[in-house]
DNA sequence: TCGTAAGCGAGACGGTACGTCCGGTCTTTTC
DNA sequence: GAAAAGACCGGACGTACCGTCTCGCTTACGA
């Protein structure tokens, strides 16, 4: 016996979070508003509210659907871990130019910054996979001789995505070399 | 000549920025209105928009007097780049202990993120200041030959910052032991 | 060759119509909701629909099934119109006492007040056959010689309906006496 | 010493009236809204809530200001009872042929009827002063000798009250003569 | 006896109005 | 002439109810 009730729509489900993505990309997390993602999506705001607790959570899964495939991109594991830690370093700072994917991650940021009390489980939802991944691949890296053993793994990794944080909310425009320039620092970082 | 009438109430002006303070600590960037303050602060609302544009302004200037003893303290020059930065990290690292400074640091980047078109501004008036100052003193270092005239001071004063506002999104606590690593990670950065 | 398919539930049918009595003495008609009645009788809202058009038509026939045996008393013709009218003026008046029948007369009433386009009809469907019955068996009276020939039967009627509306509205108790005096005015009105 | 701060805009309060009484009249109490209410008096729904606790309210009001000059005409003392009270009848009968006047009546009995729990109140406040005037006025008549005694006043007030609602509920056009038809019902009625 | 067509409970849907709240402006009186 | 008080407009909030629309299940007719 399946679930009884119509099923919910899907279709509404996708046009919410598209309209989200779009408005976000338009207007920004402040100016954002239910009313307008419900006028965009098509779906009521009965509806929204029903699936969706809040803004944040609207824009938590519209993110969720459209950057994580982008900037979660699991850090291979090639056997070079310089190799690979740079590799996910070009994606994440050339990657990110399409106005829609900036802008919900700095929705989520605003989100999480503007609301103390329950924005930390936000962030962290999408932080924390990422952070993780690049410190598990260098330890990895020590493990396997690549990487001297007293290396701060976890302050680099941090210094890593707070710079790439920093220059999202400053909305300094990556230029060439950056990719490169963060390497080599991180890299001196580690091996001293 | 002085100007006619009554005279602007400093009075009013610090209840203004003290409540800003306080009620962004206890309720976060977004849940905090105009009214509360006028309520909490006893000044009228218009008596707050006579002398501030908006929220954000408001804010911004309960950040200016609020956070000045920590974030702008000026980076001394005694000759030593590495411990006038040190202690400047150290400042950074472990003085934003208190609600009240942490809340407005995190009002600060909502405000920054959530408002694409207006938050550049806003975020630069305060970082601005501080990044220019150590980039500035990192640069003497250079000349001053303590530092390798090669040194990508941009990007490592830009991680610094990031991994500060990182910390500070993630509201992760300090640790024991943080500015050094963070500074470990910096000078090994800046001295390949 | 009679109907395919299942049937209509008679169950369901007693059961909407039962509920909506409940809930229109509990809440009055304007706090009355078709969710309420579906979640009371156990009927879906689906099914309501299929059947009754409107929450006013789901109203009317609760009213229609609810109220016959207090309105809709056919006035007997005993050959004495005083004493038939009479017995139906102490129906009339004493009858309503119980809170259901109250509040579908006044669900009536204000579904008819409240929707000047599709209220006439429906308050003509169950006070017109009532109205008509006294002025036949009036006119019938006048015909047996039993009252002049003049009497203005139709604001007679207009007002012994009218007072017990009125009464009604202003949900003025019935008391002792109450259709004794009724009874009195309307013959002294008649028998000019 | 008056009241401190921007007094009560009059003209904010007469544009919600009017437009109240415009709206009714257009579409009925049911399809009365306060989003329109709002968008035809240039009011903001926050004001209008600010100074009226919900529909009922303002219509209660806007009838209170509206129709009671013309209905609530004092019965005239001119020491003969029948004309007195027959202008008033005729006043009542041929005098609310405008529709904005009748939409209010309409409103108030839908009102009324409609919730039971907070009309009762509503009704009596527009009614009762009717209802005492008159039964004063016809108790004055007794005193000076104009009608019985034994006449039974409150009996035939609330017949000739519930003939004039029974006719505006049923939407029956007034015919000429039915001042003067409903004038005999009520004094042979009144002088048995 | 069995397929099938209509009825059914459940409940999600788009739409519309609700009554509340907040940002920012305006208008009084008081100081 | 600045300040406190507080009413004002515009517009977003989150909720409720309407009437419609799938679903998958149930029932009893008619082949």
């Amino acid at each position: 016996m399946t679930t009884k009730g119509r099923p919910r729509s899907e279709r509404s489900r996708i046009a919410v979070l598209s309209a989200t993505r779009d408005l976000l990309a338009e207007l920004g997390y402040e100016k954002l508003t239910m009313d307008a993602i419900a006028a965009r999506s098509g779906a009521s705001k009965m509806t929204i509210y029903r699936w969706w607790s809040s803004k944040a959570a609207v824009v938590a899964e519209a993110a969720m659907e459209g950057t994580i495939p982008v900037t979660a991109v699991l850090i291979a594991d090639t056997g070079d871990v310089r190799a690979d830690v740079d590799a996910w370093i070009a994606a994440a700072v050339d990657g990110p130019a399409d106005p829609p994917t900036v802008a919900l991650a700095l929705a989520l940021t605003a989100a999480t910054a503007g609301d103390p009390r329950a924005g930390g489980e936000l962030y962290e939802r999408f932080t924390q996979p990422v952070r993780d991944a690049l410190i598990t691949r260098l330890r990895a890296g020590i493990t396997a001789g690549q990487l001297s053993p007293g290396a701060d793994v976890t302050t680099a990794v941090d210094a890593l995505l707070g710079l790439l944080l920093y220059r999202l909310v400053t909305r300094a425009a990556p230029e060439p070399g950056d990719a490169q320039r963060i390497s080599d620092l991180l890299w001196s970082g580690l091996n001293r």
